[in-house]
DNA sequence: CGATAATTTGATGTGGCTCAACCTACGTGG
DNA sequence: CCACGTAGGTTGAGCCACATCAAATTATCG
């Protein structure tokens, strides 16, 4: 039941039903998180990982004067910080956005599975690369998009990876983000975000009301943002829709 | 041989001898590849993996106007595409910039490595996730630094990544990148890049002549463009000096 | 030595930032 | 139930960092 949204959509086929179930009893008791609440700082060692089971988080750098650069949004299905298996300690901070769901696995653990379920293992490594694809993707949209493409290209990876996990319907979804938290993602400024936010509802693409996103037309935003899924290595099925 | 610059400064210590026999018997003969040559093309199947032994390689995203955003810098000691062996194929194209010498290791045979030495799988493993936290980083980079500061963040990188090789005595090193490529790193235009690498020299932070990159305070410009090596996972000798 | 790539400089335009005010929705306590 | 405080959203005016366009100068290399 935990994991029963890891990976949907990406290779979720190459996971046997025993590993499955090996996966499950990793899993320790699910805790609740409440919302802008900082679960792991820059650098302290890390000996658990979380699996984000409900709700939003993200991971962020700040610069001197403590302004953030989000690096990543992760929402259910997601094992936020699997990566701090290998690198035993983080070089950002991860925080909730929302109240939160998780579930923690501790690293001893994920030892035994190295040691005895290499097919698994590559499969756990796969994912923590999936993370690394997107952040190669957000590099090209901060140094490649305006500010109305780089809000596209955001809303389009977002509602992709919501879609492959049953949360949009490819029309509209919910996203409790702030104005704010999305400047924060995508390099920008709040103010310019709300016009730029602007400038999609005229031209008919996408609204934002309150936590509620509706993308008016799809096709045309993704066009416009030069949004292309193959990045989120989703199964042929789902990128199509 | 070949290996010899693998993970140096991070975490070599955990490579046992026999490991590092392993590797060393995996890789096939070397071979050389021209300056300005495509390796590998975004979405193309991938069956081997392509270890660095010599020269300067890239990794890049292009926008519809065929405008590259780099994603990566790679020098001797990196393991280009490792990436590639979990994920299959690639989001992205990879390219050299200067004449490479690299070797090439079959994905069949990094299968054996993981069902019989986890130790050594965890560390390849956590190779790939240092690109990972090198992306993240150029996220900030393109996010909340101004081009003076990307620039000097970019150099800053580019010197300890050479010195943990042993390729930057932490003053000079060689680094035959054009302005065009730089600024293709850090989101800029070339003219830019000149004008800003004009500022650095005048502030008498870094010269660079050709392809020779002179350091002449290396504290003031860490401290300007906010670098801070520890995303590199650098061990703590290297990282002080 | 000539051709071509790379760097440098100048003039001018503009996308996004800054600062500041105002508006709206919502939760809390009087 | 209203008053008020606060967080989020919206809009305007002015400015600046970086882009664009164009041309000249300097390396590089067959």
């Amino acid at each position: 039941m935990t994991f029963d949204k890891f990976l949907l959509g990406r290779r979720r086929d190459q996971l046997t039903h025993n590993d499955l179930l090996a996966l499950e009893q990793l899993a320790l008791p699910i805790s609740d998180l409440p919302a802008r609440h900082m679960l792991i700082r820059e650098g302290e060692p890390v000996s658990v990982s979380t699996y984000l089971v409900e709700g939003l988080m993200c991971r962020y750098k700040d610069d001197r004067e403590g302004q953030r650069q989000l690096v990543a949004v992760h929402m259910p299905g997601d094992f936020v910080d699997l990566h701090a298996y290998p690198l035993k300690r983080l070089d950002h901070d991860i925080a909730t956005i929302t109240a939160c769901r998780i579930a923690q696995v501790p690293h001893v653990r994920l030892d035994g599975i190295m040691a005895d379920r290499p097919g698994m293992s590559k499969l756990l490594w796969f994912s923590t690369l999936l993370d690394a694809a997107m952040h190669r993707e957000w590099i090209f949209r901060l140094g490649r998009l305006d500010a109305v493409q780089r809000l596209g290209h955001f809303f389009c990876e977002v509602e992709a990876k919501l879609r492959a996990v049953g949360l949009s319907d490819g029309k509209a979804f919910q996203l409790p983000m702030t104005q704010a938290d999305i400047a924060e993602a995508c390099g920008l400024t709040p103010v310019h975000v709300n016009r730029m936010l602007k400038e999609l509802r005229e031209r008919k693409m996408l609204v934002m009301r309150g936590s509620l996103v509706s993308m008016l037309d799809r096709s045309a935003l993704s066009r416009l943002s030069e949004f292309d899924p193959v990045y989120l290595f989703l199964d042929a099925s789902i990128a199509e829709h």
